[in-house]
DNA sequence: CCACAGTCATTTACACCGTAAGCGCCAACC
DNA sequence: GGTTGGCGCTTACGGTGTAAATGACTGTGG
C-alpha cells in the first residue's frame, strides 16, 4: 500500500520556503534545503519555479498579503498609522522580509494591493497622485528602515540598559561625546521611552497632514 | 633582479575590495576575487583579515568616513540636510553601501564619528539626547530607505516616462485603480517634479523643528 | 490492449563560494 | 648562524545555484 505522496506544487514549495526563512533566516533558504523539507531532491523544484530568486520574490509576496490593507476613509492618519503598524508587525514576524520590501524589484500581486490600497485611501482625502506616491514613500521609508533597526537591537526595556552598560565601555568618551552621553542615558532608562516607532511616524503623518490643507 | 612586490596589508585589500564592490556588486565580491586583483591567492587574506565580514565592514566603514561631517550650528536645519545629502550622493556613488547602513552590527570609527557629529550637532541646539537618536534615526530612515529606491529605478525625467509606459501595459487598470493613475501621471511628466528626496527630508526637518518650541 | 507522449522527480555534473589545516620560504634576531 | 616567526601558498572540505540528461509514471489515441 504505497499512498501516493501529494504532488509538488509552486504553492507547497512556497509555504515550505517561508517557513524556513523565517525559522532560519534568509541566508540559510538554500534550493536543497527547501527540497528536503519537502522529501524531495533540490532540481524537482525547478519543476515547478523559475529559480532561487523566483522564490524569494515569491514568499515576499506571501508576506505583503499578511498586512491589513487601508480603505479610505476621513480619518487617513489613523488609516496610515493602523496600515503602517499592521506592515510592522508582519516585518517583525517575517524577520528576513523587511530587507527585501525596499530591494524594489518588480512587486507580486499582493504588493500591488498593498501599494494600490495605500496610494487609493490617500488620493481619495485629496491628494494628487504624486503627492500620494511621496507620501507613500516616505512613510513606507520609514516603516521598513524602524523595522530593519528594531530587528537587530533588544526590545525589553532591561535588555537595552543592559546592552547600552556594555557598549559604555567600548566607547571612548573623549572621541565622541555625544554618542557616550546617548549611552550613559540609555544604560539608565527604567521605563520605555515614548515608542520609537510612533515617534517618526506621528511626525511624518503630521508633516504629509499640513500640506492637504 | 626580483624587485619585491609591496607586502599586502588590511588597507590594500580593503581598497580592492571596495573598488571590486564599486563595480560589480556586493554579490560579486569574493575572497578569490578580491586576492586576484592584488595578484594573491585567496588565503592570503586571512594573514590580515580575519574574515569575509571584517571586508565588508571595512569597506562599508571607509565609505561612511567619505561623508560630510555636520558641526554644531545655529542653522541647524541647514547642517543636517547638507549632510543628508551628501551622504545621499555618497551612498550613490556606492550602491552596495546602502543597505549595509542599514543592517547596524557594530559600527566602525568613521561610522562612530558620523553619528557622533550628527548627535552633537543636534544636542547643541536643544534637543536631548534621546530625541536626538531618534530624530537622527528619522532621518537617516529616510536617507537610507530612499537612496535605495532610486538605486534601482532610472534618474532622468524621459527614462521615467519611458518606463512608466512600459509598466503601464502590465497593470490590471481595474484592479489596481490607484496604481495604474499615479503610473499614467508618471508617463507623461516632462520635467522633474520637486525633488522626492527633498519632499521627504524637509518633511522631516519641518517636523523637528515643531519640537524644539 | 498497446504504443506513444507528456509530466515531473531524479542523477550527475560543473563552476563557484568561504575557510580550516598545513607547508615552505625568507627575513630578522639572539 | 641557527632559530623563530611572519606570511604567502597549496590542498581540501562542505556548501551553493542550476544545466543537462535519465527514467518512471500517467493519461490518451489507435
Amino acid at each position: 500500500m504505497t499512498q501516493t505522496r501529494l504532488p509538488l506544487s509552486r504553492d507547497r514549495i512556497l509555504t515550505a520556503a517561508l517557513q524556513l526563512a523565517d525559522r532560519d533566516g534568509l541566508t540559510a533558504l538554500s534550493m536543497r534545503k527547501v527540497a528536503a523539507e519537502l522529501n524531495v531532491e533540490a532540481m524537482s523544484l525547478y519543476n515547478h519555479i523559475g529559480n532561487k530568486a523566483d522564490i524569494v520574490a515569491g514568499i515576499t509576496d506571501l508576506v505583503a498579503g499578511e498586512i491589513e490593507l487601508p480603505t479610505p476613509d476621513f480619518d487617513w492618519k489613523g488609516q496610515m498609522k493602523t496600515r503602517s503598524q499592521s506592515a510592522h508587525r508582519v516585518l517583525m514576524r517575517h524577520p528576513w522580509a523587511a530587507a527585501q520590501f525596499q530591494q524594489p524589484r518588480t512587486p507580486g500581486p499582493m504588493m500591488m494591493s498593498y501599494l494600490d490600497a495605500t496610494l487609493g485611501c490617500l488620493i481619495a482625502v485629496g491628494f494628487t497622485p504624486a503627492q500620494a506616491d511621496h507620501a507613500r514613500n516616505t512613510i513606507d521609508n520609514h516603516v521598513y528602515g524602524f523595522t530593519l533597526q528594531r530587528l537587530t537591537r533588544p526590545t525589553r526595556t532591561r535588555e537595552i540598559a543592559r546592552l547600552a552598560k556594555r557598549e559604555l565601555k567600548e566607547i571612548p568618551k573623549d572621541k565622541f561625546p555625544s554618542l557616550y552621553r546617548r549611552m550613559e542615558d540609555l544604560s539608565e532608562v527604567r521605563s520605555a521611552e515614548v515608542d520609537d516607532f510612533d515617534f517618526g511616524l506621528d511626525l511624518i503623518l503630521d508633516g504629509l497632514d499640513a500640506l492637504t490643507r
